[in-house]
DNA sequence: ACTAACTATCCCATCCATGAAACAGTGTAC
DNA sequence: GTACACTGTTTCATGGATGGGATAGTTAGT
């Protein structure tokens, strides 16, 4: 019997929430690395799947996404008390995301970027107290 | 400047819950490391806060402290309101400047230019009261 | 005394994740 | 056309995490 631990890092799930978000968001590779910390090499094996990424990159890229981590790992704890499996909601508009996305917009202005994304911050500011769901 | 990302992991916490856990259940390293697939050699560095552990031992060990990861982990949520812009333009986003920028802005068109500083002189206008600047 | 069975730590060869740089492909401007 | 600035991928040398085994230390039994 040894010893039976199932517990491990999703690698591809990772790696696939990170490509979704980036082209969401119209970023490159590069982009996410000097966001993130993460070099755009690394940063394509992990999105491909190809090896493990090792833990602080794990940090920043869970970071980025706003994701817990647990998210991305396969765990089995020792108590056998049942973790209730995490919804991860990766499409919030949030005024950090929206601003992202126009700084990455190369055909817009630095300047135009700040003002649009500055506006944006407004009205989420103003609406987010009423809009709010998410359960 | 570039990018400022303090998302790590807190390798000695880790090493002292582990310790504190196995030392309380009377446990040698090696029952530690037969129970979770972590080698002794491994076990031992982790506890004495030498080098980092790769994702899957971190995996296993908080699946056998039944801890959930992000305890270990620095995180820095991109959401954050904390989280200084990978840009910062100091300038203050008032109409007048918005609608400047934007008219100068040579890859927007006279009327796109027209109705966003419309819409930001009409956002500012409403919200300026609660709109909270960036530090 | 001497084993024998433990313990944790150290040594070391192997493996592999990493990032910089080189690469190949795609537009885009001039 | 020819540069130029992008894109994602791959190559490559280096650093470091790993686990098996060696080591030193401790305890108990004989």
């Amino acid at each position: 019997m040894a010893f039976r631990n199932e517990n491990y890092v999703k690698t591809l799930e990772l790696g696939q929430a990170i490509k979704r978000r980036r082209e969401e968001l119209g970023l490159s590779l590069r982009d996410v690395a000097d966001v993130t910390g993460v070099s755009a090499s690394t940063l394509s094996r992990i999105e491909n799947g190809t090896g493990k990424p090792d833990a602080d990159n794990i940090a920043r890229l869970t970071g980025w996404l706003d994701m817990p981590m647990d998210r991305i790992m396969n765990k089995q704890s020792s108590s056998s008390n049942e973790v209730e499996p995490v919804i991860y909601y990766p499409h919030e508009a949030t005024p950090e995301i929206v601003e992202a996305h126009l700084r990455a917009d190369k055909n817009l202005s630095p300047e135009t970027a700040n003002a649009l994304s500055e506006l944006f911050r407004v009205a989420y500011k103003q609406f987010s107290g009423t809009a709010k769901k998410r359960k």
